[in-house]
Order: structure tokens, then C-alpha cells, then sequence
DNA sequence: TTGAAAGCGCTAACAT
DNA sequence: ATGTTAGCGCTTTCAA
């Protein structure tokens, strides 16, 4: 009834622990009727490899550490349960790690934990995946670790990323096509590229549809539900306001719509709101939001996956992933409706 | 460069190793002048101990597993701060472990998490901190485990909790005060028994203010932004419809509010509608969520430091720890206007 | 294809 | 107050 050890399947199945080490690290060179041998003691003694044991003698810990610095839960339980999801399968451990991506003891606190924890590899979130003295630690010590999201040094890791700016892109023209003309936008934090590249997209659709670009209609946001609100704000008291106002992420475009509400301003009618993320809130929130909806545990996933094989030895040949994004039109989007004047 | 071991360290310092190991575990009986000594050449090779040799050796991982089952993603986050910033303090890291509290074999899965990570001790979420299954693995294999507002068998473990039927009362009677007779009730999940017992406070508050409890005025929710939904359709259809919802959690009020607004109600004019926890989607619906705050990254960290004293052998004298929820009035709430009619 | 033996870096008795 | 000596359970050369 206690812990069975190698030592015990061993004997059990008449072999040498090696033999044993072997079949259970599933490596070559095992007749299969040795293999079945051991399989069944295994089973019958109900064995599991101690992982501190392991660990120290294979200097590898089967634990990897997941990187973020993100106020959105949503985002970050998304993540972490992709994360999760391909690392049990493959029998690794998760260590969680959130921290301050302004600190500038950044480099040093992911250098203590590296040593520490002694971690196989590392996965960095937007927008860690941009942070330098992170990057410069991982390199140094030449840590496998995959990115999400960056916008940065692209070639030094591999990576998964979305379509944002096309997303984006799809949005505006959306917009465009229900007749809005006078299109705010609502920036996000600098610090998150990945997020405030997605003015590009916004960007690239008015060119495309020969709307001049105002700059008074662009607002600088900061991915916050308050700078949300800041920013329409400044928006709808433009004297020409917007009819539309598009927000690089919901918890802005949450922020937008708390605004025109306060102000008497019907939605759609007056004014037209859509976000990017298509995180809870979006649904959660009167009208729904029309957003874009990003894979994310599906990025995390293959992030995961990624780095596994990395550290599997095997060459991960296609350094970058792709996967796409998707356009939710809910009720807060609509035809802008003539003032009546 | 490379890493140091406690060989070394022991080297330099001119001791033996169990003496760097009493330094390094902060263990008595070590002179002052020997323990400077061995802090200095800690500090010159910039020593950290290899945690798996630690673990193999000591029989111990000083990693304590963190289990939940719950679909809010901000009360899962704060959970994690928590249980991580006092596990940080004290050199222990956390493993994840998401699970479903229905799965039948839930028993299993939690016994074989212990086998393979062999974690010093456990903290447990609601609702898990009422699945038999669990408790009954964890007291086989006495591992040591805190829960985080249980409500059955409460002396098989320290626990820490706070007074939600208390602050349920206090709302019920704000909701009183305000002139409201007819006040609805969302009740929570029965397998979420800390959020179904909300529900005591209703009554209580009713009770206590000479109003009959009307049953058609209490509907059973199941935590979830739809279930509140679809409570709000059968409250509002009612022949007297009542003045007030309190819900007994945001997502069910802000899906009482969504329904209301698609029915055209004025919030709170026509209805207010209260909420429990305090969770981000409180102040980013509109009108704001007057709601409950719960302490609940306070009662993280109490439940980790519970647990580590527990791992240290320190008896635990006080098993039980009650924080204190307090009440937030923002603009969901508000005297009921008689209708014109 | 299989096995024997030597550690990995630490803690835990048991000296001294 | 400090040191000696075994392991903890596994992976890894290197042989056979």
C-alpha cells in the first residue's frame, strides 16, 4: 500500500531498474514482451515515479513556468487552463508566476525564480513576451521558452499569434458598411504592442475606404475599464462626436458604453460600440457588445505544445503559429440613426 | 558561474554541510559567529538550494496544491494572489489544480495529484470544500488542508470564512429602508453552499422586519449570468412583480439587469437590483452594481498561512477564521416609484 | 537488448 | 554547537 519504487517494479518483474527507467521514460530498445513485464508491474504495484527523485538526477524539474503581468482574470484563467490542459496530458507541472512588468528588477526576480525552481522552460503572455530584461535573462541562461503575442525580436523564440490587425480591420469596415463615417478609436496601453497594433487595422480600413484619417477621433487608451471611460470622454464631447466608437479591447469599450449611457445616448442608435477580446463582460453588459473573439486557450495550447516538443529535443522547425480570430456581432453595433435636427 | 551546491558553500565557509543546511533552514543551535560565516559564503557564490534534492531528501515538496471548481475567473485570480504572495513570503510555490467538482471520479484524481507531486498540504475552494470525495482522500492520507468557507464537517480542518449571511441581512434591510416590500431573491448554487446559504440573511432580514416570505419571490439560480437571467424573466412576470431583486452573486444581478433593460424597466426606478461579491462586472454594467464586498484574497492568504503553520508543526490553535464583508452602495439601488397608473 | 554502479544535492539520525 | 554517514528514488554512463 505505500509508495511503490522503481526498486520494487523491478524486482517485481524480474529486470533491472534500468529496464524499468526505461520503459517508463518510454525510450527505445525494450523487447515488447520485457516492456509488457513491466507494464503489468507497474500497474499491479500501482507505481509512480517519485518527480523530486527524477528531477535531481535527470537535472530537469517537469515543471514549467507561465509568465503574465494581466489585469483581465479572464484572459489569464484562459491561459492558465490551456497551459494546464497540454502540460497533463504530457505529464508536466505548471508554475504560476504573475509579476510587474515595470518593475525594473523584473531581470533579477525571473533569475531568482529560474534558479530556484530550477524550470525546464518558460511561456510568456502579452506583455511580457515584448519585456527585455526578460528576454536578455532567458537567452543568458538559455532557457527553451515560446511567446504569445509578441511584437518584438520575433526570430530569438518561437511563438503563437492572432490576426489582430486584420480582426481589427474587419471591424472597422464593418462600421464602415452600416454607413459610419466618424469612427473613434480607443488606443490600447502602448506597453501591450500586440494590443495597440491593433490600430493598424483600424487604420488600414479607413485608407481602404477613403475615410481621412482624424486624428482627434484616435484616443489614447490603456486597456482599463476607467481610461475606457476617459476616452469617450474626450470623444463625445468633440463637437463633431463620433456615431461609432471602436475599442481595442472590452473592457474598454465597456468603459465607452458606461459613458454614453450616462449621457442619454441610445446604443446603437446614437452611438455604435464594439470591442476586441470577446472576454465575459461582453455579454454581460446592456446591449452586448460586438467584439472580436480571440482563441485564446487554443494559443495557449499551442504554446504549450510548442515548448514541450522544444524541450523533447525535437526541432521545432515552424518557430510561429498562427491562429485566427473571429468577428461576434451583438447588439451594441447598429445603422447610426440620422439626429433629428 | 555555474551553479553552487552546499558543498561548496560549506568549503568556502570552513564547516561542514549539515551546518550550512541548520543556516539555511534557519534551525537553533548554531553560534552567531559560525552563522556569519556561512551567510557569507552564501552570499559570495550566490547559493540556492536545488529544491528537488531538498524534496527527495526531506520527504517533502514545499509545494502546497491549490484546488478549485469555479467558473468566475476574477474569484479564481484573487485566490491565487493570495495563496501565492504568502506562499512567496515563506519560499513555497503553488501548483495549480483546476478540477470538476462533479466528476465522479474526483476522488481518484485528487489521490493521484498526491501521488505524483507529492504536495505538502492542500487549500481548498468552494464549492470543493464540501465534496465528501475530497476530504475523505485528503483525511486517508492526512495531508494537511485548510478550507476557504466550508460548510459541513467544519472541525475536520482549520478553515476561514466570512459572515455572508450577515451581509446578506444587511442588504436585505438597506433594500428595506429603502421603502421595498416585494423584494425578489436569486438564490445560489445548492452545491455552492457558502453563496446558497446567502439566502438565511434574506429571510432573516424579512423575518426581523415583520415581511411574510413569499416564496414565489425566491428563485433558484445556479451562480451563472444566464441562470440569473432566466430567474429575472420568472420574478418579472409575476402578477405583483416585485420592487427589488438581490441577487446572490454579481453575475446573476447583472443578468437581472440585462432582462430588465430589455424590458424596458428603469434601474432603479422601476427595480433595483443588488448583488454579492464584488467581482469587476459590478461597476462595468450600468447603472453600477450596488453589491457585497467580499475579502476574498484576505481569506486566501489567512488560509495560507494556516496551512504553512500547520506544515511546520505550529498547532494550530484557532481553526477557525471569520473575515468581514462590507457593503457597497452604488446605482442599482434606490427608493421604488409607486406606478403612475 | 539489458544491467551494475555511480552519483544528483540535500536532510536526518546519530555521533562528538 | 558541530560533524559523519547514510540514504531519498531516480537517471546516466559504461559494460556486457
Amino acid at each position: 500500500m505505500a509508495k511503490a519504487t522503481i526498486d520494487n517494479v523491478a524486482a517485481l518483474a524480474g529486470v533491472s531498474i534500468k529496464t524499468v527507467s526505461r520503459v517508463v521514460n518510454k525510450e527505445p530498445n525494450v523487447r515488447q514482451a520485457t516492456r509488457d513485464k513491466v507494464l503489468k508491474a507497474i500497474d499491479e504495484l500501482d507505481y509512480r515515479p517519485n518527480l523530486s527523485a527524477r528531477s535531481l538526477a535527470g537535472n530537469r524539474s517537469y515543471v514549467i513556468g507561465l509568465l503574465y503581468d494581466n489585469p483581465s482574470a479572464n484572459y489569464v484563467i484562459d491561459v492558465q487552463d490551456g497551459v494546464l490542459s497540454t502540460c497533463r496530458s504530457q505529464g508536466y507541472d505548471v508554475l504560476i508566476h504573475p509579476c510587474n512588468h515595470q518593475d525594473p528588477d523584473i531581470g533579477r526576480e525571473i533569475r531568482d525564480l529560474m534558479r530556484q525552481t530550477r524550470i525546464d522552460g518558460v511561456i510568456l503572455t502579452p506583455p511580457l513576451s515584448d519585456v527585455m530584461p526578460i528576454l536578455e535573462v532567458l537567452k543568458e541562461r538559455q532557457l527553451p521558452f515560446v511567446r504569445i503575442a509578441p511584437t518584438i525580436d520575433k526570430p530569438i523564440s518561437p511563438y503563437v499569434e492572432t490576426n489582430d490587425a486584420e480582426a481589427a480591420y474587419d471591424m472597422t469596415c464593418e462600421l464602415i458598411a452600416l454607413g459610419h463615417e466618424r469612427i473613434g478609436f480607443v488606443a490600447g496601453h502602448p506597453d501591450h504592442r500586440a494590443v495597440s497594433h491593433r490600430f493598424e487595422g483600424y487604420r488600414a480600413a479607413l485608407v481602404e475606404n477613403d475615410i481621412p484619417l482624424d486624428e482627434a477621433l484616435v484616443v489614447q487608451g490603456f486597456n482599463s475599464f476607467e481610461s475606457g471611460e476617459e476616452a469617450a470622454d474626450v470623444l463625445l464631447a468633440l463637437e463633431q462626436a463620433p456615431t461609432a466608437i471602436f475599442a481595442a479591447n472590452d473592457d474598454m469599450a465597456a468603459g465607452v458604453m458606461m459613458v454614453a449611457h450616462q449621457k442619454g445616448l441610445r446604443i446603437p442608435g446614437d452611438l455604435s460600440v464594439a470591442g476586441f477580446d470577446d472576454t465575459p463582460v461582453a455579454h454581460q453588459i446592456w446591449p452586448s457588445l460586438t467584439t472580436v473573439r480571440q482563441p485564446i486557450q487554443a494559443m495557449a495550447q499551442k504554446a504549450t505544445d510548442l515548448l514541450l516538443k522544444q524541450l523533447k529535443g525535437k526541432d521545432v522547425q515552424l518557430p510561429a503559429s498562427m491562429l485566427s480570430s473571429s468577428l461576434i456581432r451583438r447588439d451594441s453595433t447598429g445603422k447610426p440613426i440620422p439626429h433629428k435636427r
